[in-house]
DNA sequence: GTCTATACTTGGATAGAC
DNA sequence: GTCTATCCAAGTATAGAC
């Protein structure tokens, strides 16, 4: 049972070959999790969206679930280099909550959040699932965590409030907000709340 | 393909025995989300529990996700009655705060949002499922909207966001700290939160 | 080391027995 | 009208071919 990507008997042709594979089933992956979600999303669907034959999945990757949990990997590692930038800029939390906005409709359009989701939920019907799934997100808290804090960790609401309780709470609504508007296909309503966000952080500027 | 509970040539004991089988499926339904998920919840899986053979399963409900919106509006409807008692005796936004929050946690041991969470998770991978359990929701959101008009309609925090909204809001973030505490099994950041929001009540209320 | 063909298990659904 | 025996599809996983 030897695992791929071990050192020896790698020719430079089979190494990349398998590299590739990887890549197309993680790929292949993310996209099954959004069109079907967590239930939907067997070997057998999943190879057939990669191109490539059902067993690989348990080759490169020994079961589904590990299949699942690297696509979720590749979300969150993409997901937060990106936040990381959006927020370069942020000086205020008015311009905090525009760019949690902006980010916030990217993530509906292309599905990254939905795969956050699925996991979550789906992590209820495998068993170990749920720890795995547990750390992948506390990167998304901390990162939270520290743009609240940077922001808002002076303000009034930061005194009264800890940082990690508010980041917990966000990403939760984040999650829940996702939730809803991908279940009726209407993001109106979440985005009126960034609205009104908007104009409490005004207010809280005028504070200080 | 007659339907059960149609009136002809019944049984005083046939049609006792029928509802009786439909009740202990919904029963099992219920429990089989909660403990397995959207994605464990299979037709023998809840029979099973059930004690009844699978083959009932379709016969009583047509399909397993018929069998899931059956278990899904018997919560709703349980959990809404109870919410309308939480709120009975509450006069003032410290007291929707505390309410809420012994909600959620006779919710989080019951499991009773668990259900709600897979279904709406769940929803992606079968065809149709969708629009069922948005409509299933849209009382949640109601209901919240009226608690939260009738303690702060007439508030600072009423007048600048419409109830329609924070309903939605509430919801989503309801929604989002079941999941994450029920992924983790630890409630302690979601019940913080809870304390958090007492606090701001109070603030609220000497404004007022 | 990489991948394909195949074994085995579970699940949804129904034809027909009571 | 109610329920059981049985069928077929889909799923996971691996033994063995290249």
């Amino acid at each position: 049972m030897a695992k791929p990507g071990s050192p020896s008997q790698l020719t430079e042709r089979s190494r990349g070959r398998s590299a590739e594979t990887r890549r197309t089933l993680v790929t292949a992956a993310v996209t099954t999790l959004q069109e079907v979600g967590f239930g939907g999303a067997s070997a057998r669907a999943i190879a057939e969206r990669a191109g490539v034959p059902q067993g690989l999945v348990f080759y490169h990757f020994g079961s589904v679930a590990n299949l699942l949990l690297a696509a979720l990997d590749a979300v969150s590692a993409e997901r937060l280099a990106h936040y990381g930038e959006a927020l370069a800029g942020v000086e205020s939390p008015q311009d905090l909550v525009a760019a949690a906005r902006d980010v916030f409709t990217e993530d509906l359009d292309a599905g990254y959040v939905t795969v956050l989701v699925e996991m979550i939920a789906g992590a209820s019907s495998t068993p170990g699932l749920g720890p795995e799934v547990a750390q992948r997100i506390r990167p998304w808290i901390d990162f939270t965590r520290e743009a609240f804090t940077r922001q808002l960790g002076g303000s009034p609401l930061g005194a009264v409030v800890p940082a990690a309780d508010v980041a917990y709470g966000i990403v939760a609504l984040y999650l829940g907000l996702e939730m809803l508007s991908h279940l009726d296909g209407d993001r109106r309503p979440a985005l009126a709340l960034f609205a009104h966000a908007a104009n409490l952080a005004r207010l809280l500027e005028a504070l200080t």
